[in-house]
DNA sequence: ATGAAAGCGCTAACAC
DNA sequence: GTGTTAGCGCTTTCAT
């Protein structure tokens, strides 16, 4: 047998297409006798509702797009881990695209995900090209940018300031008295908050007369793997840094575990510093450095701005949230 | 200015409603010169279809529904990004959902994602209960099961027998001269493919007339901290086992950091074994062993059976694939 | 408390 | 090559 349609079940019950659509969703003046008969019919029958004839009848639909870069490190699943949460009991369902660090393909995906309608969308940073911030514009629902507050955001933005994060990093670590400063890095090109995260750094070292020694970057995606390999080159060539900055703390780890097959001692030869926070390094052998993002916590405050905005109770709040990171590891 | 529709479009192009709908869809009998003036009016008026009425309309959608239990650990985001990777080209989207290993969220979910009319859905396990699978069954579209084969799939299914995994790395530890084990889990009340994998390894164990001398299992997720903590506690307790077994890789590797701080020498002393076969664990200072699983194969695999599946060419080929993991870190 | 009519924006099928 | 007609399955609005 097909798959029944409200018609049908209505049928089945004995009342009109209406009714039984009132009955399915809870309407309050419907009989209690007629909402059970239709609830039964649509049971017996394996009903399920049509969710494209619904929205597109009643010009709402409950899906919240979002697009984010990468599935490759932890980071992104927690941000989307974050917005799923957050979205719970709101009736609305994310709907989740892969850009790959790719604007081409991000912007494929997002002309596709807005022909779904949905009633919000959340995109990852906000630097992007001229003609997908004009799709994004013309789409008149609520526009989220996460994880970057650098740049001039289209509608809401929830994230931290990544130059600011490095400028914080560096200051905290000349503060701690490392001078001879290393740098290991990946994907830059692509991963634009960690370039932006290398440039707070290096103002900073500049304003106090310094400046990295010597640096290793790779195009390659970031990976523990990376980060070892990257560190041993460079303290192959340069043995006496007394600080290495990783352009985030998968890149660090493998610096750490680098160091330790070399026999540097961590933090006392060289401090190692990342960013993110992951949970992976408050278990190392050696504390390293990092600023501690809240990816969790950025997604379900997206999906806080996503339920207030499509609530639209006049008043929306704050269009900007800011994180401030937490720089753990350096001497605590 | 409103979202224009496809018959705004027409209109201002001059042609009928259909005419314009060949033309953005690329069909060929519509004169270059029609296609041309429609073109340029949709992209003047950034016109973007509206895929619920599409979808309603011709009755087909191109979403592919899927089920994830968790984004906390980097296994089922790699095999979205190989689903997302593997659907790429296709016109298909995919959508995901994430069940916190709850069967009646993911019921709930699976009920909202089918009224999305999904032309295929992945879930992930085959222990869904009797109403899920009802559910699944009444859709009348492709289930792909993924991750386990210890079980009845439903219709296609991808992935490897945990069963065996644990069976065949209890096999490889003995044939290495270990004998007296530990375990280490969480959540296995939960994460029924870890429940799976022990109970394969025990039954291995008894086979030799062994069993684990001592276990730790705690109810929280995994994670490389509690790997740690449950590691210091077994240990504690019985110092002299050469062997401990683990839910997977997160657990194992905080476990060999717990051995690192207590000077205990991995391998020497303590084997550590875990599951999957994570990228971090070629970088440790000390080998573990593990089992590798393809997941990010299994994601794309999975893109593959759908897309055979939805073309429908009459023979679909196989239903079930099965990866056999292997084993690294004895001895290698 | 229930029903009838109209229509959401698009495509399928069939004209011309 | 292009247009016309008739829906897809639901909700909205208005009637009773």
């Amino acid at each position: 047998m097909r798959k029944p349609t409200l018609e049908e079940v209505a049928i089945e019950a004995g009342v009109s297409k209406m009714t039984a659509s009132r009955a399915l969703r809870g309407a309050v003046d419907v009989s209690s006798e007629t909402r059970g008969r239709v609830l039964a019919a649509a049971t017996r029958m394996n009903y399920v509702g049509n969710r494209l004839a619904l929205s597109l009848s009643s010009q709402r639909t409950n899906l919240v797009a979002v697009v984010v870069p990468s599935m490759s490190n932890i980071v992104f699943p927690e941000v989307l881990a974050g917005i799923s949460a957050g979205l719970d009991g709101s009736g609305m369902q994310a709907v989740f695209g892969i850009s790959d660090y790719d604007v081409n393909k991000e912007r494929e995906i997002i002309r596709d995900m807005l022909s779904w309608q949905p009633c919000a969308i959340i995109v990852t940073g906000l630097d992007q090209p001229e003609e997908t911030v004009g799709l994004l514009r013309h789409a008149d629902i609520p526009v989220i940018q996460l994880m970057d507050l650098d740049g001039t955001p289209i509608d809401f933005n929830v994230g931290l300031s990544h130059g600011a994060a490095g400028e914080d990093m560096a200051e905290a670590l000349i503060a701690a008295g490392r001078s001879r400063f290393g740098y290991v890095g990946s994907a830059l090109a692509k991963d634009q908050r960690a370039g932006k995260r290398k440039a707070g750094f290096e103002r900073v070292l500049r304003a106090h007369g310094l400046g990295f020694t010597e640096q290793r970057i790779d195009d390659a995606f970031s990976s523990i793997a990376l980060g070892k390999q990257l560190t041993t080159a460079l303290l192959a060539a340069v043995p006496d840094l007394d600080c290495i900055y990783y352009s985030n703390d998968d890149m660090a780890s493998g610096g750490l575990f680098a160091c330790m097959e070399l026999g540097v001692a961590v933090p006392r030869q060289v401090l190692i510093a990342g960013f993110n926070g992951l949970d992976l390094i408050n278990s190392l052998p050696a504390p390293i450095a990092t600023s501690r993002s809240p990816r969790r916590a950025i997604g379900e405050i997206a999906a806080q701005l996503v339920r207030r905005a499509v609530a639209d109770e006049g008043d929306v709040g704050e269009r900007t949230i800011k994180f401030k990171p937490t720089i753990t590891g350096i001497g605590d």
